[in-house]
RNA sequence: GCGGCUAUAGUUCAGCGGCAGAACGCCUGACUGUGGCUCAGGAUGUCGUGGGUUCGAUCCCCACUAGCCGCCCCA
């Protein structure tokens, strides 16, 4: 087949799903604003530098994943330089934050994104090499508060408000602190040491993951495995005063919102930059990709990148899987049928189409939503189209034209009557059948 | 990157080593003012791509590509 074709795991969307997909962002874009956010746009694509600095030179994304290619020089004088579609947007923001030195005005940072994200993994169900996240980041230096648990579970009582103005049901919020850069650190070895004795007993995955990134045992859903990870020291044994108590505050004000979670000690995320609180929203019905939205904080992926000391939480939503969720819960209701146009104007011959612009620019001019004919005369083929796409017909012939008055016919009713041109619009605006 | 299943009409899918099928959708039906329900008629297509076996392949075999599902990982 010598056709183009969408490459191999992006997509087309198409109405009426679009309308679906709006209808998500819409909702998130009126939440965020009551939590005082504001919208960021980031460039698609950044230089390659950033994401090996902030995901992490040896996760999957960066090591893998990632479409980067060579831009040209255009001049002797011009260097190459690495490019990357962006694989996350996080780092991008946080970029952003220090480029334009968003910290300098001391105030608290409340950003959030919409957009198509890029990772070169093999598709499946929710998955894509070209997907949307919706994601939001709450960043500023230590004195603005950044660091506060309350943003922490500010964030996770705004997902759980969005989800719940979605009509998602039937969610799992998955929450667990993984500490402190130094905790973390610290916890690596331990686990590492621990490791040497029992990983030949393990997977080749864990074998593998013993040495290269010990946290991603933990991850492990080999069921001959469950009983060595058991057994390994826990991350919360390595916590440090400071990790523990920012937890138990983000849990108490949790608790205190009403918000219910899920503690799992071994939710660890593939992105290097997390710090303290890390989280999943997890939704059965997504097929293995379960993760509905991830995220967690990230003190010092600022520094990282060479940036200023600005603490920060985030989150990211998988719109894709969000959009898949939502028709699977749809299903079990009742399906939204696709809203028609108020009126469809059907000019009896050519010689009346441009009058039936005109017409038309008078009634879309008032709100309403309208389509035209083609100017035929064979009105059984105008009944045929207008009926499928509009709840009336509004004929406009060679009488009507002269007199200005037109014919309009319900298609609820079935019931037809003459409108005065002046009236029409009000009359069209009227709920179908009355 | 690895494994399983799949690829036929616009769509969802049957099918058979020998003229390509259904349903839905689409078009037409006393063609210059009336749709829906029903009826009658009609058009669908290089049977994913390339090779092989065969007198003959849409069908059997191989490779490739893509899709779906799972692993890995993640949203």
């Amino acid at each position: 087949m010598a056709t183009v074709k969408a490459v191999r795991g992006t997509r087309d969307l198409l109405p009426p799903e679009t309308e679906l997909w709006n209808l998500i962002e819409a909702t998130a874009r009126q939440v965020f604003a009551r939590y005082n956010f504001g919208e960021i746009r980031t460039p698609i694509f950044e230089d390659t530098g950033l994401f090996a600095r902030s995901v992490g030179e040896e996760t999957d994304i960066v090591s893998k994943e990632m479409y980067t290619w060579e831009d040209r020089a255009r001049a002797q004088s011009e260097k190459t330089q690495s490019l990357t579609l962006r694989p996350e947007n996080t780092a991008g923001v946080v970029r952003a934050y220090i480029e334009h030195g968003l910290g300098e005005s001391g105030q608290l940072q409340k950003l959030y994104y919409v957009g198509p994200q890029f990772r070169r993994e093999r598709p499946q169900k929710g998955r894509y090499r070209q997907f949307w996240q919706i994601g939001a980041e709450v960043i500023g230096p230590p004195s603005s508060g950044s660091e506060s648990p309350l943003r922490d579970a500010e964030v996770l009582e705004m997902l759980a408000t969005l989800l719940q103005e979605l009509e998602i049901t039937g969610w799992t919020l998955e929450l667990n602190s993984v500490g402190s850069a130094a905790d973390r650190a610290k916890y690596s070895d331990v686990l590492r040491a621990a490791l040497v004795d029992v990983a030949p007993k393990m997977c080749g995955d864990c074998q593998r993951r013993a040495v290269t990134n010990p946290l991603r045992v933990l991850d492990c859903k080999v069921p001959e495995d469950q009983p060595i990870i058991e057994s390994l020291p826990k991350i919360g044994d390595s916590l440090g005063k400071d990790s523990k108590d920012h937890f138990a505050q983000v849990t108490a004000a949790l608790d205190a919102a009403g918000v219910p979670y899920k503690l799992n000690r071994r939710l660890v995320r593939g992105l290097d930059y997390y710090t303290r609180t890390t989280f999943e929203f997890t939704h059965g019905g997504l097929g293995a990709q379960n993760a509905l939205l991830g995220g967690g904080r990230y003190d010092g992926l600022s520094e990282a990148i060479g940036g200023p000391k600005a603490p920060g939480i985030g989150f990211a939503i998988g719109l894709d899987r969000l959009v898949l969720t939502l028709q699977a819960l749809e299903s079990t209701q009742a399906p939204a049928p696709a809203a028609k146009a108020d009126a469809y104007i059907a000019s009896l011959g050519e010689s009346l189409n441009a009058a039936a612009l005109v017409l038309a620019r008078e009634l879309r001019r008032a709100g309403l939503r309208v389509e035209l004919g083609d100017g035929s005369f064979r009105l059984k083929k105008s009944f045929e189209a207008a009926d499928k796409i509009a709840r009336r017909i509004v004929i406009l012939g060679e009488d009507e034209h002269q007199s200005g008055i037109l014919t309009v016919k319900d298609f609820t009713t079935g019931t037809q009557t003459k409108v005065p041109r002046a009236e029409l619009a009000a009359y069209l605006a009227r709920p179908a059948g009355e």
